[in-house]
Parts: C-alpha cells; structure tokens; sequence
DNA sequence: GTGGTCTAGACCACT
DNA sequence: GTGGTCTAGACCACG
C-alpha cells in the first residue's frame, strides 16, 4: 500500500478508497483512534481540506465517526464494516465474471476454474 | 464491447485489446477473414496507422496471420487461441485474487464465496 | 425539557420561556409555590439577577405573582394560563402553517394532511 | 425569502436548505436549468466554492443533477421531489406535535385544533 | 490541540 | 464558458 496516487483519478476518492480498505481488511482496528486531519495529510502530502474531504465521505459511508474535538475514529460497528467488505467483495466479483465472460468464459465455467486454483500459489496471506 | 477509447492509454493498445478479446471469445472465428486496415480504422474512427500498428502486434502474438496480397485472417491455430485465452484469464484470476486479498478475503476465501455464487443471476452467456 | 440554554439568545428569555412552558403545560400547578430566586438560580446555573429577571417578566405577564414577604407563586387566574397557552398555541400553529407554505402546502392542504395523522405514533402523552 | 444567512449554522446548509424549498415548492421547475456556481455565488454573497458544496449536497439527495460541461439542472425526477417533499413536511409535522405537546396539547387535541382553524385568516396561497 | 467552515485563487477537462 | 478538483491559509467552537 504505496502513498502515490494516480494522475487521472481525484485523490480524495483515492485516499477514501485506502483508508475504507485499510479499515474492512482490518489494518485499521475497529473503534482504533485516528491522526490528526493535519498529521494524515502531512503523512500523505496532501491538502489538509483534500484528506478531510476523504474523511467526511468516509463518515457518510459509516466507517469513521468523528467526535468533536477529540479526534476520529474508526467505527465501532461491526456490522456496517462486514456490509462494506461485502459490498466491496460484490463488486470486484461482478467484474470479474463480466471480464471472464469478455474472454469468452461462461460464469459456470468461470467458476469452475477458479475452484481449480486451490493448489496453486499458495499466498493465503490474510491481509 | 464500445468503440470508444480512454484518452490516457494508446490507442492501438486498445485496439490490439478489443480485437485480441474478440478473437479468444469467438466473436471472430478462426482463419475469419478481417477486413482491410483501411475498413477496420474507418469503422474505428482511428487513424490507419494506428489499427495497422494494433494488427501488427497481433501478429507478432500469433493471432493473426497475413496472406500477403489477400489480407489478414485470424489465425486458424485454435492452440495458439486458447493459449492466448488462458493466459487472458489468469492474469484477470491473478487480479482478482489480488484484490479481493486487499479488502481481506484469503485466496482460499475468495474460492469459498465465488463457489457460492452459482445460484445468483445467471447471465450465463457463452460467448 | 433540558437545562442548558443556547449561547446566541440572551438566557433570561429562555429561562422566562422553559417556566412559561412548565406553568400553562401543568408541569407547575395553579398556585403552587416558587422556589426562591436564590435556590431557582442555583438549580439553573445561572446568575440570581438572570432568574430574577425572568421572574419579573413572567409577573408582568400575570402567570407569576410575588406575595411580598412569602415568594413566589404561580397564578391562580386559569384564565390568564388558558390565554397564554392559547397564545404560545396560536404562534406555533401560525409558523406551522408559514412553513408549510414554503415546501408548497397551502393552508387547506396542510390542514387536510395533519388530519391523516391520527394513526401514527400515539404518543398522546396529556402534558 | 431573502438573501441573508443566520450566522450560527453553516452557510453551505443554508443554502441547500433554501434551494431545496425552491424545488420542492416549485419555484425552481423539474428541468429548469440553474445560473451557474459562479453567477449563483455572486447572487448569494458567498464564495463559489461555499455554492458549489450546497449544490454538491444536493446533487446527493437527487434533487439536481450536473451535466459535465452544460451546467447544473433541477431533476427531471418528479417522484424524487414528491419524496422530498413528503419527508420535509413529515419533520415539520413531528417537530410540530413535540413543541405542542411541551405547551400541553397531545396529539389528538392539536389535531383537533388544527381542524377549526379553517375559517381564519385565509391566506391559501399555493406558494 | 481537534474538527468544521469559509474564502481566495488556481488548474484541468470538456465542448 | 462549464463543473470538478486542489491548494493555501484563515477563523471559529470546543475543551
């Protein structure tokens, strides 16, 4: 998880779509405190308005919750972060049967190569 | 599969791309005449350079095959083709397996939940 | 019915505005005896001068009456508290009604919708 | 409605707040193009990027919806404002009951109220 | 110190 | 010209 970001994409949704990886996946522990906006946007090099910008659209998606003058944290509801890895999961599925399907693969015969690929590389790394 | 291209990558590579896809999914079928870059580039709304470069390197993967003065036609080496195809697909599996281990899902996981997914919408197209 | 004030109206006025309240609602009975201004202050929090100033006020509208030497106590006169419960009644339905007008409810149509409510939510708690 | 904000809460609120009784009301018509987040911020007073966020919060509840380069338009989605509508007036409606219940009036004597008030000061303008 | 808001001014892509 | 994004720097309330 480099701390670049692509030209060509805003990098407020960049920096919003790293920090709710970080959280679903777990690297980011529920309830777990976080930096300062100024301190993250140093840390990331960008405008402090930019990495609070991520912020708040983090806080509308329910993963982080800001308390006043104590600083913000990551959610405390389980539940909310599993519907967000699940709707993340969805979506990354949805779009490999569609580009499988561009290749020529049925979403059957999609899975069933997929459920091939159990001895191969074993990276089973959990996060 | 539009005919519009993303303004931050080549051209031709997406050309190279489109018709690469199109061949290992069938659309165009072995030893299937194409029609002359002149054709294919006015279709495409590209330069002819341009699809004549995307050609060549098809031809350079074995996809394509030119018969000096009768035109081009996808190649008739149906091994060539699935091995184009299975090299598509484990790049796009090699992906997949990436990503969904960034939002938390162990590559044995993501087996587990895509074996799972054979009830749900079955757009099953074959090809 | 809380006991913090807002910092942008002078708190007085929203003093003299909570007791309105607990005398026409019923919460202080006909009659009943005040706490002194000294011990009204202390519970408040506020400055003795700030109660007292509330007190004055609510005298001047009759629903308070100083015995001399005895304190406080809150008016016998029915009347006076059912015409100033009529009255707080009278402005919040006036501004009900201005409100409605902006999100494009006339006042027949207003009066029509609130009629439907009965069903709903029967917290009909009688003050 | 005039042109000036309360200084304790949020321009940017304000703002969407008053542009979205204009929808819902009707004073601004489903399709109707908007001035530009420039023009619009010289009308108000405020700084383009102070609109631009009011327009943003709008364009995320549906009321409005931006077209790249062609400008900002009212939703063409009747239904959308028929919900907004609805839900505004729902807020009126409790926040109603709850301050009417505080001066003494349930639910069901409010409504009773309300009711008669037919007769007086009939100012039925639809907006 | 924290987050929240606002202004000012800049650059970009699109057409 | 339009909207979208980003930066820089300021002020405020809260505690």
């Amino acid at each position: 998880m480099t701390w670049d970001f692509a030209p060509d994409r805003p990098i407020y949704l960049q920096l919003q779509e790293l920090m709710k990886l970080n959280i679903v996946s777990g690297k980011y522990s529920p309830g777990e405190k976080l930096a300062s906006v100024r301190d993250l946007s140093i840390e990331a090099s960008v405008n402090p308005n930019t990495m609070q910008r991520a912020l708040t659209e983090l806080e509308r998606d329910g993963l982080v919750q800001a308390q006043r003058t104590s600083g913000r944290y990551v959610t405390n509801d389980m539940e909310a972060i599993r519907n967000m890895k699940n709707e993340l999961a969805m979506e990354l599925i949805d779009s490999f049967f569609s580009k499988m399907n561009e290749i020529g693969y049925s979403k059957s015969e999609t899975i069933e190569i997929i459920s091939k690929a159990k001895e191969a590389g074993n990276k089973d790394g959990n996060s």
